[in-house]
DNA sequence: ATATTTAATGCTTTAAAAGCATCAATATTT
DNA sequence: AAATATTGATGCTTTTAAAGCATTAAATAT
């Protein structure tokens, strides 16, 4: 990530910005000086270097009135939101060292969000209700770097194994369902094997996703004997399932998905077959933030591999 | 408008929170000062000075590495974001200033929003297709006070006086409509006076709202020679048509609300009454804004009366 | 015409940020 | 185990820039 504020950023100072809106609130350099406590030449000299700045002009101004311009009337109302902003910011930040307000940045799969995580988030608020939850739905690559780079808390993962510097635990387990159509010829009853279906196109994960969670999709078929004709790419269960419906393929996907879904298509269970999808929180060992032990505790992961200090 | 920056920020500087940033990106503070051009000791210094300032460390570090605490990883996210958004709005103000940007805040009475501005907003984006307009619904009083606090460009209001700081012009005259129930025994034919109702109960206005305004429907009353029992008071159309509509009293309002309401009310119009609603634009004389006279041009102001220089 | 008010300018003082040299602590190399 | 290298902190000096003072220029009010 790199972050990089330009050249017009260097030079302004929230000094400007206090000054700026004194001037626009008093509209008179002499009260607003007074007003900050500092005297009115310096005040001029300040102005005058922030419009310079800008490159435009904030106040029309003779010796017998100052008036906003256009571009100040604007300037004013974005900078008197950034500032208040800046101090609620700041106010907060010693609430959160405290421990007295904590935030817990969640990244998920799709396919996590209907087991462990609501369970996970009622608990919190239950045992922690000073907690606060942010959940947002991500790839697992782009989990993995966010919780690297301490954007996110932890994650909800499909992979085995994480660099180093992240702590990995396997909070859930998960056979998998075929899903068919609501009309389809094959059903719990009459399914014996995935050779049944040997002829369907089948609607299958983009093995960038998630390569081991592909691969593992993927040996089921082998186990099976064949390999699938793909008829479409996709990750989101909704989008999987409208699809399935929709009769352009057929889906495994993991048996948990089920739950919160009815939408005219079927499931079956692959329980007899020996491969699970894993689903794994992750989180960095480096983390600072108290309530991720809570959130891990919840979760059931063993206090000696919550290592952090 | 009082607007009181504490204590906190005084002593904050945008200086402060670039070099934060940079600590938090690089978790190095002889890198973050090479990438910021300046000495680490003097990084160390004012990265220390902020954590005093704030109340909080923001980074855990020994001499051998540097993370982000708790509270570190919240102000970045905070920090990032003000940081882009003042960086967005300086580069903004230029435009404003050479008028590539313009905005127009435009407070409105509820009842006026079916007449004026709906073409005035047609009009503004088929010649001015820059401008950006933004509609608030506000009082009389508030819109006032808005205007010449330049917090919006103009206002629709129903006063006759205004401070000769404003500039005010009627835009639209409406005559006024008895409001009753659809199975009401009153209709257009069999109407003659306001007395066939001095029983009714009525839904009137809070005076507070509007002085002038509360006084003419009172003159309405007057005319007809009686007083009315007040049942309700509201502001809002809604509200007023959905009482009337439950038989909780009749209303009078002006005649233009009858567009874009079909709600179980009937009504009937009180042309012959000499009393006019009169809807008019307010705005800054002060007002730097180029936008603004675009804006007067199209509502049909004459141009000597937009005495802005 | 005169006095008064207001923002801007030139110059000086003051404060604080930046830099330099160095230290203390820790990790890595030999 | 000792030596070396790396890292952030500290004390002191230099440099920069903000604040202050005195004054000016312009405009209004008396």
């Amino acid at each position: 990530m790199i972050t990089n504020f330009s050249t017009t950023l260097a030079q302004i100072e929230i000094r400007h910005l206090r000054y700026f809106m004194a001037v626009a609130q008093h509209l008179h350099f002499r009260k607003a000086a007074a007003s900050l406590f500092i005297s009115q030449p310096g005040l001029s000299r300040q102005i005058k270097d922030l419009e310079a700045t800008l490159g435009a002009a904030l106040f029309e101004r003779d010796t017998r009135q100052v008036r906003l311009t256009a571009a100040g009337v604007f300037y004013r109302k974005e900078v008197g939101f950034l500032l208040q902003e800046l101090e609620r910011s700041s106010i907060q930040v010693k609430q959160v060292a405290a421990g007295l307000l904590a935030e817990i940045k969640i990244g998920f799969l799709g396919s996590a969000i209907q087991t462990v995580i609501p369970e996970m988030l009622v608990q919190l608020k239950l045992q922690f209700s000073t907690i606060k939850t942010s959940l947002e739905e991500l790839s697992n690559l782009a989990q993995i770097k966010g919780v690297m780079e301490q954007r996110l808390d932890i994650g909800f993962v499909r992979v085995q194994q994480v660099s180093d510097s992240l702590g990995i635990h396997s909070v859930y387990e998960d056979s998998f369902s075929l899903v068919v159509p609501k009309d389809h010829f094959l059903n719990e009853e009459n399914f014996t094997s995935l050779r049944q279906c040997m002829e369907s196109p089948f609607i299958l994960f983009d093995p960038a996703y998630s390569p081991q969670y592909f691969n593992t999709i993927m040996s089921l078929f082998e186990q099976a004997g064949f390999s699938p004709k793909q008829s479409h790419k996709s990750v989101h269960a909704q989008t999987i399932f409208t699809l399935v419906a929709q009769n352009l393929g057929l889906a495994i996907v993991p048996a948990s998905l089920q739950k919160g879904f009815d939408m005219g298509v079927r499931f079956i269970a692959l329980d007899q077959l020996e491969q699970r999808a894993i689903l794994s929180v992750i989180w960095n060992k480096q983390s600072r933030n108290k309530a991720l032990v809570h959130c891990l505790e919840v979760l059931g992961v063993p206090l000696d591999k919550i290592n952090i200090l």
